[in-house]
DNA sequence: TCGGGAACTTAATCCGGGCTTAATCCTGCG
DNA sequence: CGCAGGATTAAGCCCGGATTAAGTTCCCGA
């Protein structure tokens, strides 16, 4: 399921996309102004930030620019009422990643945060990292052609780690995305790590599994 | 340098768009119908996919289908004259992630194929200093191209210099910085700053780490 | 209902690299 | 000349992670 987090002042306006994404099956979180919305964009995960940019105190473009220096990256979608071609500039200029007039339709007001959020998880059918393929769907990877026997876990495993690739990906991110809650106790992911760099790491090919010390592992040819 | 691909059955649009692009430094390959695109889209990598609907014999359409299915997760802008809701929502549909009605300014264009390009390199916060870059999400730094060996103290350190960059920074914040509450009782400080400045003071270059006696350090190029 | 195997966890041990320590050198300054 | 703050280098510790092997759970088929 989606989840999105909109700031808004305008609690009309607010309450109308909230109940319609809830009925489009989007989560949506809410928060008045900039500040608010920062904490929560700090201490949650979203798919989708949808922004307006007339906030009380903040406005849109300063929330823009700390969430970048804060090292988040959501996509962020602008909502506000002014159209002329400067204004969506400047929001482009802030590091938007889309921007939509108001008054707009519902419809495409979700057709554009899904089309953001889905970027996020890769549309395409399957990822692919140097000689290395995984088609999710159909839970099958293949190496050089070969098919790999890989467990759950490590499926997994190597699904979060392609899909950051080439970026490192933490060891608590790891283990959130193969175990979620119930985490286990030792060094399990030690474990399933071996696994699949014996299994991906071939002789005479550079190196796929790298471990970052003190914090995880990255997927990437170099 | 970005770059992207057109697909666009009218010359006189595409030649002003390739020409416009090319202006605003990025580079713009282009192909007069979707067959002809593909082919371009599999052998070449690009930051961007700019895509009209109306095609001769393949719809804009059928290639958002079939490029999915080849696994490209290139974005994609959906460039059309049709701007009715449903033409969006169609478009949404078929998997683009931006959509842009004709007649358009190209200053707007631009605009968007970089928010959709700039994705792809991770945008979020990358911090840069001279020839030294760093993406503190990905823990990985680079010099003039080549990747950094950095320990997780060296990266923690590197990071708040150069956040402060071209300002020092006190000793006392560095050790904050890094080791946060236990502080070591010696000179680990001076160690690893040690190990920093062999690093990055390349020989023939100017010097990136100034030492600022009774104070701290600084990153800057002068 | 029972046997067997796959998948995962736990435990025990090993290893290397990152960190600290300490000892010495250098430089500027009183 | 001596002192202090920092640079440099080498040595060693220690822990995070690697590796291996032995349980344990669970599912599936006989």
């Amino acid at each position: 399921m989606t989840s999105a987090i909109l700031v808004e002042d305008d609690p009309d306006i607010a309450a109308a996309v909230v109940d319609y994404l809830a009925l489009e099956d989007i989560r949506c979180d809410y928060a008045a102004n900039g500040a608010a919305g920062l904490e929560l964009l700090r201490s949650n995960t979203y798919d989708v930030l949808i922004l307006d940019i007339n906030l009380p105190r903040m406005s849109g473009y300063e929330v823009c620019n700390t969430l970048r220096d804060d090292g988040l990256d959501v996509p962020i979608l602008m909502l506000t009422a002014r159209d002329t071609l400067d204004d969506k500039l400047k929001g482009f200029d802030a590091g938007t990643d889309d921007y939509l007039v108001k008054p707009f339709a519902m419809v495409e007001l979700t057709a554009r945060v899904r089309a953001l959020a889905g970027r996020r998880s890769s549309r395409a059918s399957l990822l692919r990292v140097a000689e290395l393929e995984l088609q999710p769907k159909a839970r099958l990877a293949t190496l050089a052609g070969e098919p790999l026997p890989l467990s759950p876990k490590g499926l997994a495993l190597l699904e979060a780690l392609m899909r950051a690739s080439p970026e490192a990906v933490g060891r608590e991110q790891l283990v959130d995305a193969a175990w979620g809650d119930d985490q286990p106790d030792s060094n399990s992911l030690n474990v399933h790590m071996h696994g699949l760099r014996k299994m991906l790491n071939r002789p005479g090919k550079p190196a796929l599994v790298h471990t970052v010390a003190g914090f995880g592992y990255a997927l990437k040819e170099s």
